[in-house]
DNA sequence: GATGAATGAGATTTCATTCAT
DNA sequence: GATGAATGAAATCTCATTCAT
């Protein structure tokens, strides 16, 4: 591992634990091993290393996304595979994709407008996958096709989300979190008896 | 309103936007309109703000919870109930209940060993609650039976949680997406084809 | 005991405890259980307790000397009252007196030039009649006649002086310390063979 | 001189004149011509400028002490350098005796704890030497034999550190003090009529 | 590439003092 | 007399960043 990828490694680490903002660049040499120039050196800023860990949390996970969904028949074999990738990938990537979670979009909203775009895009881009991955299971029949869109990949994304950061306070087993996540949205969303939602309110 | 409660009005939105660690005192002050010596005047701290803060949020969150959940019969009602509320509670409190997911344990699990049981305590004790909707629901009928209380209470909760942390990104219809999110969640939930399940895997 | 003795007292016990500068206003209303805002009524600010209790222990210290020193017949009983006076004193306004060490002219020297002259004058006038006495024991003869009367009395004041700070590590019986401080002194006061200082070098 | 050693110098500058409470860092970095960040860099709090400035005087003052009391034959002779030691070393560490007295313990016996130990044993060590002398002065018959070590060592370590004390008020030749401070003792110490104490009450 | 001394802006916190009640 | 909210200046300390080596 090259000392850029030492320091990056320790920066995640650090940065899912305690927040972008609360980690000091002094913090990260100590843990990396290295200089504290040695960070400026490879990345110009302390917004640099986040936006690094970002930009290549967001790349793995979007083409991996990207690849389950093409390589499935119906939506809802993509959505199954899809959340699947999620805990696998959050299982290998447990600390990078907390970063995510925390820091995106609260150290660019505001502070980093040029580079907000980049970042928060990552995001939005998972949630038109999923998007597609819902007009798609309409389109196949595979999924209900009372479904809009735009809500249910929100509220889909919002769980995987939401349980990853939960899993910081409650270590709860992954592989049979992920069982049920997947159970629970096939329920959710496969075809049934279609007057079902009215009951709802 | 008292001083206080601007100062702790202003913490707040500051907080729910910058992030606890990214919002200086001095902006809090500015944005309260006092002097930076009043805060600690009050709060001990920066951080005792926060847990005042959170303090307020988890007690009326809660409160809010166990009151509908013991005014409902099934447990069904309790599910459309609680995510009712979440919503509702969450339009009137954006900003505390962003800071209550985005800043625990966050700002706790290290820096603040004593004060880090109250305040994740919070986020257990509604787990709890859900955990225990599971369970009246399959005791009464009117939620499955397979549903494991545990995983599934951390499955809907990490949900609310990540649909609302979302909501900071993309600005959606909360009164659509709370509709959605109980459809969503009480067809997971429902009893209907037990051996459903088994296709997921 | 009035309101101003209670906050006197306070602020005397702290004084000596943490020293002037280390004793914020906030601990001495506390510690006397009363609102911060007093201390200002009674005394106009944090130096004016300082110099109320100076100025009392010095007077008190000073009139305990001049007694003392103009009861006496001859230099050498004058020396022994004094050096009993002083534990004497000591014992019942320890703290008192470790303000007057500690913090004269440490807080006056540079801070406030025009006060200084009135407080490290206490200490001063101290020392001039230690000088007196010295004069008078070498013109009556009970003390050695080639005593330099400054030096002689810097080298007993500091004694003195220094045996109550120390007295802050290490607590030693006050009355044995006493009679060994008056007999230490007597002896190297007292006429003796005259030829004795030669040897000391 | 190194940065590190600049800024030590000044910082026992302004301790010895104005305490270490009522001295502010800014000060320091100012009087040493350094940023302020820097004396953080070296020491890592405005105690541990405090706490090098002591380990450093009392480790060399003990060493010279120690030095001496070995070097001699007879507990007369320690005693005699010891004092032309403790002189001597204060005219060319004026300062930094002065910090030793003035700020131990007033600000460790309360604040430090743990440091506590290290530098009030300081003051305690030196206490210990002057008991050994005692003790061999009494054994080699050049000491009086009916004298209490501790106390004793007490009372001597006590005038050598309220005439240094003294030294801030008025300042008298140092050289002369030093005899005076000497022979004063010797004539308190050595062998004379065994029944002189008796007088004292 | 690599170090860590050095900087300076700014963050948190303290504190003497004032003032309305 | 008595309170304690409120202030603002200043103190301690942090930290991203630069730069000479």
């Amino acid at each position: 591992m090259s000392r850029k990828e030492t320091i990056l490694a320790a920066a995640t680490a650090l940065f899912a634990r305690n927040g972008f903002s609360a980690t000091p660049t002094s913090a990260i040499a100590k843990e990396a091993g290295v200089a504290e120039g040695l960070i400026f050196h490879y990345f110009k800023s302390k917004v640099g290393i986040l936006l690094c860990i970002l930009e290549d949390v967001t790349e793995r996970y979007l083409s991996g996304c990207r690849a389950r969904f093409e390589n499935c028949r119906t939506g809802l074999d993509a959505v199954k595979a899809l959340i699947g990738f999620h805990f696998e990938f959050g299982t290998e990537n447990t600390d990078a994709l907390l970063v995510l979670i925390r820091d995106v979009p609260g150290s660019f909203c505001q502070n980093l407008a040029p580079t907000n775009q980049n970042s928060s895009n990552g995001m939005y881009k998972i949630l038109c996958i999923w998007e597609k991955c819902i007009e798609r299971g309409r389109r196949d029949g595979s999924l209900r096709h009372d479904l809009p869109p735009r809500e249910t990949a929100f509220v889909i994304q919002g769980m995987l989300i939401g349980i990853s950061r939960l899993r910081l306070l409650a270590s709860l087993d992954v592989s049979f979190l992920s069982t049920q996540a997947t159970d629970f949205c096939i329920r959710a969303l496969r075809p049934g008896a279609e007057n079902e939602q009215t009951i709802s309110k």
